[in-house]
DNA sequence: CGGCATCCGAGTAGATACTG
DNA sequence: CAGTATCTACTCGGATGCCG
């Protein structure tokens, strides 16, 4: 049948998908560490989220407007984040030595294609989040 | 000049996507309460995401075997991360009430349609978290 | 086999106060 | 303004033991 043919193919393609990455992703080899999980912590992180989807929005934000766009974030956890981002590649940090002194952030080259994949899976989210929270609510009931 | 027209475009469809998604992500409405930011959560914890990924490549598997092949998970966790996964809607749970009892648990086609989202991020951190990881070293170095 | 109950330790986040 | 320092609170995960 056609549509289970499709279905088989999409499957297989998945599959080759996922094999390909459990070389990398699989925490068996080596046991101890996974630089994917590892990239992933920070890049998945809910704080560290906001602060890109905010930077893509505007593209050049001084320390206290992000904390005050990303709301509940407190001064330590936003400056850790930040440091980490910078480090990891995905956001610039530009020091102004005025009086008072002005510091800038900005999305790298890196942090804006990191920005379009993360775009695709919280619009996913988006999207389907009243379904999942109805399902979460159903279940509850059960 | 024609890139910078390119580049201006691509930003301006990042922009609008933003935007559109700020409505529901933006903490500040209600501040207390982000169902997004909620469904994400559990969506990009870094169990959740093997569990998945490994359902996506063995279509059916029982407790015990997954528990093996997402290493270092325990029983409690696990068990944990099983159940929001369900009530969530992203995958099934069988009971057969054999002795010893049997438990098989598959992805849904909800899941299985969030597995490939996952895949197209995983496997962008994939391809570049050797990048990343030497970022972080070079940037601690300094 | 597939969990759940309990306890405990570590790490992380928040609040507050302070500084170059 | 842009953080840092300190302390506390609390969540989360791991270990263990038990049960249907």
């Amino acid at each position: 049948m056609k549509s289970e043919t499709i279905t088989e193919n999409q499957e297989i393609t998945t599959a080759k998908k996922i094999k390909k990455m459990f070389g990398g992703i699989d925490p068996k080899n080596p046991p101890e560490y996974c630089p994917i999980r590892d990239v992933m912590a920070l890049a998945s992180d809910k704080w560290s989220i906001l602060i890109i989807l905010y930077l893509g929005y505007f593209p050049i934000l001084r320390f206290n407007q992000i904390k005050k766009k990303v709301y509940g974030i407190s001064s330590k956890v936003l400056s850790e984040r930040l440091k980490m981002l910078e480090a990891d590649g995905y956001l610039s940090r530009t020091l102004y030595p005025e009086v008072p002194i002005r510091v800038e952030y900005a999305l790298t080259d890196f942090g804006r294609s990191y920005l379009d994949k993360l775009l695709e899976l919280t619009e996913w989210i988006q999207k389907y989040s009243d379904k999942v929270i109805s399902n979460r609510a159903a279940y509850k009931r059960r």
